[in-house]
DNA sequence: CATATGTCCTGAGAGC
DNA sequence: TGCTCTCAGGACATAT
């Protein structure tokens, strides 16, 4: 579920750790499977032992450590996954903790752990290396594992690097090689905004529906993290945090099949599939060319 | 039973 | 023909 909007907010949430020192990384006590977790939990402890945390970032849909080592500590919470520093919902799909203390002969009260919590355990924790992260997001080529960040992205690089792909633009959105941040969710939002029809292939768009869907997608995002993200049905991100986001009471046409179009007012949103995920648009508000 | 937010891998097929 | 792009499907693990 944590799209671009619900992972910025878990990395806010976390600021408050900035400058503190690592203690200890550990796997906590969990009953279920062991999530995956690069390299070994004691090499990875001897890396990070007596670090200070000198930058807390986000990438695409992954929340970002950098340590004064300058290795980064990268949690990607994938379908359930939450990183915070505070209390997790409950013990049992708790996964990894990180134990931290304040600079200096601390009085006053420890810092929060930073914590992962996974529902599921498809998420993932991996400490890398200047080089490795470099390799990650292609060293500024465009060309890594990561595409620029959907927030961060110029309208001109957009369509540079979308232009010429055959595939139907709602599937290209997911594609975190292309841009990185949108999910399944978003990606409805943002062409519903832009009144650009999911269906339509990439290279048959203009240059000028190109600068809608950059517009409709910082105006999407940012609204998003104004409201904190959404919480869906499924209850995993509420359950998580105390003060969970409220964009979902914003959206204009995700699940929202066969109801009036919030924009038009006249035509029923419908529900396709593109590359077996589901897709919500208004066949009035969003027509081919 | 089908469905759900994300990612990674493989193999087959399309088309430049 | 050859290469590249694209997509379908399975896997992961769990709750509604």
């Amino acid at each position: 579920m944590p799209e671009l909007p619900e992972v910025e907010t878990m990395r806010r949430r976390l600021l408050p750790i900035l400058g503190t020192i690592v203690v200890s990384a550990a796997r906590t006590p969990c009953f279920r499977k062991p999530i995956s977790i690069r390299p070994r939990i004691d090499v990875l402890n001897r890396r990070i032992a007596n670090r200070t945390i000198v930058a807390v970032d986000r990438l695409g849909k992954r929340v970002v450590l950098r340590f004064d080592c300058d290795h980064r500590l990268i949690f990607e919470p994938r379908m359930t996954g939450i990183v915070l520093a505070g209390t997790p919902p409950n013990r049992e799909h708790l996964r990894f903790e990180l134990k931290l203390r304040q600079r200096g002969n601390s009085r006053g009260v420890p810092p929060c752990p930073v914590l992962f919590w996974d529902r599921r355990g498809l998420g993932r924790i991996e400490l890398v290396t200047p080089q490795q992260f470099e390799v990650m997001t292609g060293n500024g080529t465009g060309n890594g594992k990561l595409g620029p960040d959907a927030i961060a992205v110029s309208k001109e690089e957009l369509y540079q690097r979308a232009r010429t792909s055959r595939r139907e633009v709602k599937v290209a959105l997911l594609d975190q090689k292309l841009i990185a941040g949108i999910g399944n969710l978003y990606a409805s939002e943002i062409l519903h905004c832009a009144g650009v029809d999911p269906r339509s292939r990439c290279d048959r768009l203009t240059k000028r529906q190109w600068a809608g869907i950059h517009q409709a997608m910082q105006q999407v995002l940012e609204s998003a993290i104004a409201h904190e993200g959404s919480t869906l049905s499924d209850g995993t991100y509420q359950k998580a945090l105390d003060d969970p986001g409220s964009y979902q009471n914003q959206h204009r046409v995700y699940d929202r099949a066969e109801l009036h179009c919030p924009t038009c007012g006249k035509a029923s949103i419908r529900r396709i599939v593109q590359a077996q995920r589901s897709t919500f648009h208004c066949p009035r508000c969003q027509k081919k060319q």
